[in-house]
DNA sequence: CTCTATATTTACGTGAACGTAAAAGTTATC
DNA sequence: GATAACTTTTACGTTCACGTAAATATAGAG
C-alpha cells in the first residue's frame, strides 16, 4: 500500500465534487443521481464492459457518449433484456461501418425478447386466473362457516 | 420407453422397487413420477419442512397426506408464492381446530399475491407495449435504408 | 488541522429453487 | 456374483444483478 500517488495534479480548474467537469465530463456521483442508480451498478456494469468511462487519475469521467450507453443499458433493462444481451448489442457498434448489421441483431433478439414476454403475460394470466378462483372459493368457505383444512 | 415390467394386474407378490407400498405408501421415484418433478426437488421440499415422509429404513415413504401437501405446494407455486409463504400457510393447521385461522391467513396471503400479480402484469404490459415500438422503429429504419447506431 | 463529501479497490453476501456430481448402500433379477 | 434399478447423504455450483461492508485516498470548507 504505497506510493501510488497520482500523477495528476490536474488543472485546479473546476472543484465542485458535483460539478459538470467543463468538457461536460461529469463523475460517478453525478450520472447515478441523473439515471436513478447507485454508484455500484455503475461501476459493475463497467465491469462487464458496458461502461468504459475515461480517468482523470483515478476517478471516473462519463462523457456525453457514456450516457447515452447508460440510457440504452436501462431502456434494455425495463423490456427484460439480460445485460448480456445489452452488451452483445452494443458491442457489434462498427464506428466505420452503416451498423445494419448492429440493428439487424437488435431487431431480431428484440423481437425473440417480445415472444418471451408475451409468454409471460400469459403464464401471468394463467395465475392470476387460477389465484382468482381460489380465492373465491375461500372467501366462500369462510363465508358459510366452512372451514376445509387446506391440507389434512 | 414405458415402464418395465409393471403391467396388468397388481402381482401378488410385491417386489419392485417402484411398487406402492401396500399401505398405500410410495417411494420418492414414484412420487417424482407422479408430480413431474425431479428426486432433488423432494428432498429439498422436505429440508425445507415442506413434506416429512416416513422412513422405512433409510427410504423415504410417502403417504396420502405427503401427497396431498405436495400437490398444495406446486399450486402454490404455480400462481407465484415462494416456499416461504407456502411453508407458513402450511404450518398453520391445526388438526384440533377449525383452521379458521389457517383459511384467513391464505386468504389474505392470496389477495396479496394477487395484487403482485396485477402490478407484474402491468409492468409487463408497459414492456411490451415500448419493445413493440421500438421493434416497429428498428423495422422502418431497416426498411428505409437508415441504420441510427443505437449508440454512438 | 479536522470534518465532510466525494471518490477508489477488493471481495464476500444475497435470494430462489433447485442442479449436479460424488461416493456408497440395498434389493432383486440375470 | 455381477448387473440393474433404485435409494441415501454431503456439499459445492448455478443464475442475475447488484448490496454491503472495509480500508483508503483526495480535496475544499470551516
Amino acid at each position: 500500500m504505497d506510493s501510488k500517488v497520482n500523477a495528476g495534479a490536474q488543472p485546479a480548474a473546476e472543484s465542485f465534487p458535483s460539478a459538470g467537469h467543463a468538457s461536460g465530463h461529469q463523475r460517478i456521483g453525478d450520472i447515478a443521481r441523473e439515471f436513478g442508480v447507485t454508484l455500484r451498478t455503475l461501476r459493475f456494469y463497467e465491469d462487464k464492459g458496458l461502461l468504459t468511462p475515461k480517468r482523470e487519475g483515478t476517478t471516473r469521467l462519463y462523457s456525453h457518449r457514456d450516457r447515452a450507453r447508460l440510457k440504452l443499458i436501462l431502456l434494455g433493462r425495463r423490456v427484460g433484456f439480460s445485460l448480456r444481451d445489452v452488451k452483445q448489442m452494443i458491442d457489434l457498434y462498427d464506428p466505420a461501418g452503416s451498423n445494419a448489421r448492429q440493428l439487424r441483431v437488435a431487431l431480431d433478439k428484440s423481437e425473440k425478447q417480445l415472444a418471451r414476454l408475451h409468454k409471460q403475460r400469459a403464464a401471468l394470466d394463467e395465475a392470476i386466473g387460477e389465484l382468482s378462483g381460489l380465492i373465491l372459493r375461500m372467501r366462500g368457505d369462510l363465508a358459510d362457516g366452512r372451514t376445509p383444512r387446506l391440507v389434512g
